[in-house]
DNA sequence: ACCTGAACACCGTTCAAGT
DNA sequence: ACCTGAACACCGTTCAAGT
């Protein structure tokens, strides 16, 4: 796993392959089969060591504030290590770590409000959104101004502005997350409304 | 791209190389070079070839309806080829048609309120809805039902509820975008609250 | 303008054989 | 219990050479 995380931050996910990690341990790539069944056995067990990374917050009574501090810490632990969202996508959530994980957020939705039906939705849109909104911004963080001035040249001024790259990340990951928990809570209310007729 | 795409529907995206490619047009994958800078170009071309298939709705006064049945055209689109998700994640949309589709949510989110500093954000934050939301869905179709069962039985009845399988993914689907866009109009109106004051 | 053969430097995986 | 050599069937990419 130490090897595994050291060729992602050095080489990325591109680099990542049965020899590199073999390489890095001084044993050849045949003998990893007999500690993991395959490649994505493999990041299956990547990802649950970087699960072990994430603080998991204090429990608190509000489930809203717990969860928002659980993504903060969630993307920041996607931050600290090159790709790890790639390996997050590409393995199962079925290890110890990970459910715990799954479990503490998956309560606090059921706490907010959310009902049984929805709440693979609910916890996959939020999940979707963090990998997602941090796979961008590791994109766009690693384009090179040049490459950027690049792309810029072949759009019509209008299409620029489509096209921008916010520049205070932290500031607009916070922005997507108060969208997702008021479209949350504006659709619980008016469920409410409705029931109370 | 005819090429490509059959193979994709056929053999998904482990099976869409250069070397396949080239064998379906009774070429040698050299060729290709010739055509196109590399894998990523392909990549780029195919996507831009996919959201040709992509069925622009008719111009509407109500940006939310528009924005709605565009999404469902463009969910729509990714299920109708398999790894379709892969295919748009790995290119920039910097073609003619995925900047006309880009240009045309745009526009309809800025009517929606949606302020410039946030426009980049909002748009990828839909965006990536729809591309993890069928990427799940994919996943979950494709998984046979002994899967599901091995998995369940590695699983505490408690954990079994937060990773079951929804069974109605068009209403899934649905009441995510509801969520999405119930926040951004409960977002827009505290703003209107706060300049108010 | 478009294609090819041959090569380079890689992959993941298997399996008999070793200690 | 853990590792290896050797092989199999693949990759993406380059480039001199062909028509």
């Amino acid at each position: 796993m130490e090897a595994s995380v050291k060729i992602l931050n050095c080489k990325g996910i591109e680099g990542l392959s049965m020899r590199t990690i073999a390489k890095e341990l001084n044993i050849k790539a045949a003998s990893l089969y007999w500690h993991f069944s395959g490649k994505l056995d493999l990041y299956g067990a990547i990802a649950e060591y970087l699960c072990l990374r994430y603080e998991m917050p204090a429990e608190s009574d509000d489930p809203k504030d717990y969860l928002i501090s659980s993504y903060k810490a969630y993307r920041a632990m996607l931050l600290s290590t090159r790709d790890s969202v790639s390996v997050l996508e590409n393995s199962i959530p079925n290890t110890p770590r990970r459910m715990e994980i799954i479990r503490a957020m998956s309560k606090a939705f059921l706490k907010m409000g959310v009902k049984q039906e929805t709440l693979t939705t609910v916890s996959n849109l939020f999940n979707n959104y963090v990998l997602s909104f941090v796979a961008d911004e590791c994109r766009f963080k690693n384009t090179t101004p040049d490459k950027i001035h690049e792309l810029e040249q072949m759009l019509c001024p209008e299409d620029r502005l489509f096209l921008s790259i916010p520049s205070n990340f932290d500031e607009q990951f916070l922005y997507g997350l108060q969208v997702l928990f008021a479209g949350l809570e504006a659709l619980r209310s008016r469920e409410q409304n409705r029931t109370e007729q």
